[in-house]
DNA sequence: CCATCGTGTTGAGTATATTTAACACGTGTG
DNA sequence: CACACGTGTTAAATATACTCAACACGATGG
């Protein structure tokens, strides 16, 4: 009935660990900046590791392990912890990497452009990382359609439309916006930007946090 | 010299656990949405638990047991599994406690308009707790001016030129923006907005977080 | 029918997080 | 000086996270 000594079941023949993989994606999987953190919240509000664990719950032994980095906390034990701040899990997390970023200023000519062959987009600024927002200039010729997207991450989007109109599906719901007319809803969602008029549309959109 | 026989060190008479604290702050330590939220990316992405796991070094029996809740993960491992999608911790608690807001569409008329007596803003829905962002269109006659201003909290704006001119300053920096042009900084610089042209000036801006 | 590949789950073993209770150092006081 | 009280750190014990390898179920194909 079973395959107990079937073949293969879980051959790891390579260790496959993240030595490799170290390249990939956002890294090591070190996490210094929590015990940093953690540290300076608590000094912030005149707190001893002692008294902060009194409040959460939580040993000052750990609390100790935690800002020297030698441990890397669940996340239940760090809820627990920035409850006695208080603090959210997303505002802890939320503050992270962010660099201070130099004002700036776009001429026309000097946005990046993004063509589909039909619709073009052109966008604030090249490199989007650590950044808040994505701001966009978009055209939409007559007949052109984005098909159905769905963005894997979470954010939300919303713009004007300038000139021109469009016909915007998202979810369930479906309508056609015109000039100073907008919008606003959950990337998440399927939504589809189709012009269906004979007349070039264009809008001014912004997306939080930038989907690429 | 010590004092390893004094009186009380550490003296927890009373258990002091969570079970009176319970009620403070934000709750309980349990974070049943971790793993609700990996299954979901998970299957939003295709993957199997054991193609995840590959992918980030983890095995597949770990990502079983965080996505029935059955374990905790620290923050070092969730880092880890997160970069096999990838997506970063800030991202993924960012809209862990949001609730599900609905597709909106605003019509023209339906805009929130706030008038300066002299700048109008007409913006994109009323009741903006809880959103990324705050998205505007602005109007600006000849001659208008903001003034100096400074937002006290953290947050990066960012918009594009319509028509018209404008006159924007920046901490130090200064231009002049035509149609087409586009500026983005962070919101707690001291920045002002000023017509210094002949012909109304429009543009539209997004702010995230919202101000207001 | 049995074998093979896929999935997700689970027990046992190991590594590590977390607690408990001590330790070390500094400060003020009798 | 001894002593009480403050701080942060740490060894040993315990609880739990994490891995490894199996298990159970379903689909496909001989």
């Amino acid at each position: 009935m079973d395959n107990r000594s079937s073949a293969g079941d879980e051959a790891p023949a390579e260790p496959l660990n993240i030595s490799s993989d170290s390249a990939t994606a956002s890294g090591t999987s070190e996490t210094p900046f929590v015990g940093e953190r953690i540290r300076e919240l608590r000094h912030r509000q005149g707190l001893s590791q002692r008294e902060l664990g009194r409040r959460c719950g939580v040993t000052n032994g750990m609390i100790s392990l935690i800002e020297q980095n030698k441990t890397s906390p669940s996340v239940a034990l760090l809820k627990k912890v920035l409850s006695g701040f208080p603090m959210s899990l997303a505002d802890f997390f939320a503050g992270v990497d962010e660099g201070e970023s130099p004002p700036v200023f776009f001429a026309a000519h000097q946005l990046k452009v993004m063509d589909n062959g039909t619709i073009r987009f052109r966008q604030l600024g090249d490199h989007l990382k650590g950044r808040a927002m994505q701001i966009m200039n978009e055209t939409y010729p007559p007949g052109s359609d984005t098909g159905e997207t769905m963005l894997t991450h979470e954010a939300e989007e919303g713009g004007f439309v300038i000139r021109g109109r469009i016909e915007i599906t998202v979810g369930h719901q479906c309508t056609v916006l015109g000039p100073g007319d907008g919008y606003y809803f959950d990337s998440r969602l399927p939504h589809r930007f189709r012009n269906i008029g004979d007349e070039t549309c264009e809008l001014v959109s912004a997306c939080s946090p930038p989907s690429f």
